[in-house]
DNA sequence: TAAATAATAAAGACCGGTTGGTATATTATA
DNA sequence: TATAATATACCAACCGGTCTTTATTATTTA
């Protein structure tokens, strides 16, 4: 049975999402979320007792929709090589560059705002972000036990290069809101992936 | 001659291009610029009429520091593409891996905080970043004519996904505070580019 | 099924402190 | 002595957060 209460908390969390995307944590206040969700005060710190707690509910919430998106369609390919061209444009097309968030990435937006500002807060993306080039590292290692790379590849290197430019894109995505920025990503990585191969 | 009021203003600059970089743009108050200065608001608004102001004049600030390093050395090079080697050096290792600004990249940090707040501000970086990619991208035409490169690539494009890795370089690095991270990205925009080498 | 009760959700007034910015007075300098 | 530079007091608006009261649900009982 959902009762009203998760409906509330989840509106909160969905209308938080979007403001912290677009204007920033700090520039976002609390009036800003009220007016959003059409509380007040007592409503909303009836769900949440600081804008942290609510902060990090957005945080799993912005992970569950990337990781809906990201990991679509992945594990059914057996290829890992097709499988990272396949996480990728799933990361830069359909995330990316579908908009998901206003503001684009929700991760590199509050990652470069939180950074120095709160380490707690930051390491908490940092280690989303981590994992997910361990998860690059790990396909390029199979592809490397399947005979499909050149020899002598650094697969830690590469796949924090990929990270690296992917995150790049994130950042300069939003401010032209031109999708070439995606695109050309998109494809330069391909060929920069195309080099390794055998 | 240099009056004291010159001085003055340049020390409000300096002091908030740092805390700029590192608080952010909008969680930097005037107070805590005050407090940097040891000076009052009277003192203050008499140099600057507005936040935004002083903004602009930190932007300008940040370019005159961030181009004297990046392209220190840069015009006795003949070979157009050791000029871009350099340069991604300069920019990775003697201004981000320096820690020219305590946050990181001034550019990258606020585009991604100003980025859907205030398009004068935004633009204003980004126009920046556009023209350092036209600078990559003419030196990439000048090795295409020179016939230093393979045949049928797209300087643009080429050269927009460098700034593309640079940037997310600049995202990452400061959280990280990890120098492998400029290093590997050093390493492998020049692996990409020597790629390109006929 | 209807009324009574218990539990949850939300409203709204209020708090001290801070925000960016102004006006005027005072001090230091040329 | 004129002017540039700085200090100080002050402003309304806003900040995140608390508290108590009221309204709305859900559950139990008759």
């Amino acid at each position: 049975m959902v009762t009203k209460g998760v409906e509330t908390k989840q509106k909160i969390i969905n209308k938080s999402l979007q403001l912290f995307s677009v204007k920033g944590y700090y520039n976002t206040s609390i009036n800003d979320i009220l007016e959003a969700t059409g509380l007040t005060k007592g409503g909303l710190y009836g769900h949440f007792k600081s804008k942290e707690e609510i902060w990090y509910a957005v945080y799993d919430q912005a992970v569950t929709i990337w990781k809906e998106i990201v990991f679509k369609d992945i594990k059914k390919i057996d290829d890992p090589l097709e499988r990272i061209e396949k996480i990728l444009n799933n990361d830069l097309q359909n995330y990316l560059g579908a908009n998901v968030f206003e503001g684009g990435c929700f991760f590199l937006n509050m990652l470069v705002e939180l950074s120095g500002q709160s380490n707690t807060m930051s390491n908490c993306i940092l280690k989303g972000i981590i994992g997910f080039s361990e998860v690059i590292t790990l396909w390029l290692k199979e592809a490397h036990e399947k005979n499909m790379l050149k020899p002598g590849l650094n697969f830690n290197e590469i796949a924090k290069f990929i990270v690296v430019s992917i995150n790049g894109c994130a950042a300069l995505y939003p401010s032209t809101r031109d999708s070439e920025i995606w695109k050309l990503t998109l494809r330069q990585i391909n060929y920069y992936i195309n080099e390794l191969k055998k």
